[in-house]
DNA sequence: ATGACACTTCAATCGTGATCGAACTGTCGA
DNA sequence: TCGACAGTTCGATCACGATTGAAGTGTCAT
């Protein structure tokens, strides 16, 4: 069996579906660009109360596309390291034959 | 104005909504590889019904994601030239700078 | 000109996922 | 230990996009 686990057909559209998301896709971009933001940064650019935001970095976490530590009264939340390469990966144009 | 428009953020979106739906994700993947492929050699990879076929390639063409040909009975549809690219930067994960 | 074929369009229904409101957990300061 | 703060969880509702079934184009062969 192979080290590398190739994401399945299904998995690829789970994830874009993820990132299709407004709420989600700005989330994902901003951490992209800040590296760690807690969620009470995170809650201004998503623009949606404090529970939705939960719901959609819950839905962020269980796909592995971001992690999540508690840091005192706050949560941090990162950036997977694979994300963007698992998200290019999923797209129906990317070739498979590129890793 | 410029021959290529920047992708607003909600056009990113949608994009990425398209690429994330089953039907279209095959469609895009299939014609991706094959290159022209009409709509009856589509239907065994798309697998439903011709009339939710055309309502999947009508959303791709509207989006500019594909082209379309009548070919007698026929038609073929095609992966636009700028695809790829687009959908790649309609990734949250993928830095702005980089085009 | 008529029927078969290849595909599209339309109106109506259905399902799934996002949102809402409220309650809950955990942490810190006074 | 009490209250405020930072997030999470839960049940119920809502909205929107995908599917269904049927009717409508356009093209070719006879």
């Amino acid at each position: 069996m192979p080290t590398w686990s190739p994401e399945r057909e299904s998995d690829a559209m789970a994830l874009l579906a993820l990132a299709a998301e407004p709420v989600r896709w700005r989330i994902l971009q901003s951490l992209a660009a800040a590296g760690t933001q807690c969620v009470c940064e995170l809650e201004p650019i998503a623009g949606v109360a404090p529970n939705v935001l939960s719901y959609h970095l819950k839905a962020l976490r269980e796909a592995g596309l971001v992690t999540s530590a508690r840091r005192g009264r706050w949560i941090d939340y990162t950036l997977a390291p694979d994300a963007a390469e698992r998200l290019e990966r999923a797209l129906p144009t990317s070739l498979p034959g590129s890793r």
